[in-house]
DNA sequence: CCAACGATGGTCT
DNA sequence: GACCATCGTTGGC
């Protein structure tokens, strides 16, 4: 059963944090989230969302579990789900899985057999499984583009966000600890 | 190992 | 015209 509405209703740090160890499904791939990002809409200039509604980032404002892609760099897509209130503008940026199912595609898809280096970063995770402007605005909700839960309850590590030059003091990344597929990082 | 850099195009001012 | 929630390659040690 996919995850519902009652789980991305969680305020967006509590989301951010929860969402590590849950799966991430999208038709027969299937990865478990090792870390996260959490973009607020106060007081938080490194969130898209922060300068008001533009027609990039429309998706933020909607209900929370649907999903906000972007086209960053000119060549990568990268996952939000959106969370917080309707109208806020808050999301969970998902930097990077730990492959489970669909292997032999995701290997075919990053054009290389390292397990380590299919979903471990925010562009190579949407690459490894597709994701597209397609999947913008999608709802999280549906069995075959969904987050499901599992039994596991990891160890959370906490640090600044990668990448950013405005709110790069905040401490708003969340990473499963100790695990080899979490993106490469100074604060790793 | 690692730091530096270029690719590449959509979005916003 | 500047910026960008990235990544693979290159060339140093």
């Amino acid at each position: 059963m996919p995850l519902g509405k009652k789980f991305f209703n969680q305020p967006t740090v509590e989301l951010a944090k929860s969402l590590l160890g849950k799966y991430l499904c999208l038709g027969n791939l299937k990865g478990m989230i090792v870390e996260t990002e959490a973009y607020l809409y106060r007081d938080d200039p490194g969130c898209h969302a922060s300068r008001g509604l533009t027609k990039r980032n429309a998706p933020m404002f909607c209900p929370a579990g649907r999903a906000y892609v972007y086209f960053i760099y000119g060549m990568y897509h990268c996952l939000n789900i959106v969370s917080g209130k309707e109208g806020e503008g808050e999301a969970v940026l998902i930097r990077a899985l730990e492959p489970v199912q669909g292997i032999p595609l995701m290997q075919k898809r990053r054009k290389t057999k390292r397990i380590e280096n299919l979903c471990n970063g925010p562009g190579k995770l949407t690459q490894a499984f597709g994701i597209t402007r397609k999947h913008n605005n999608l709802c999280l909700l549906e069995e075959n583009f969904c987050i499901r839960s599992s039994r596991k309850k990891p160890e959370i590590c906490t640090s600044r966000r990668i990448g950013l030059s405005a709110g790069k003091e905040l401490e708003l990344r969340f990473f499963i600890k100790g695990n080899r597929f979490v993106s490469k990082s100074p604060y790793h």
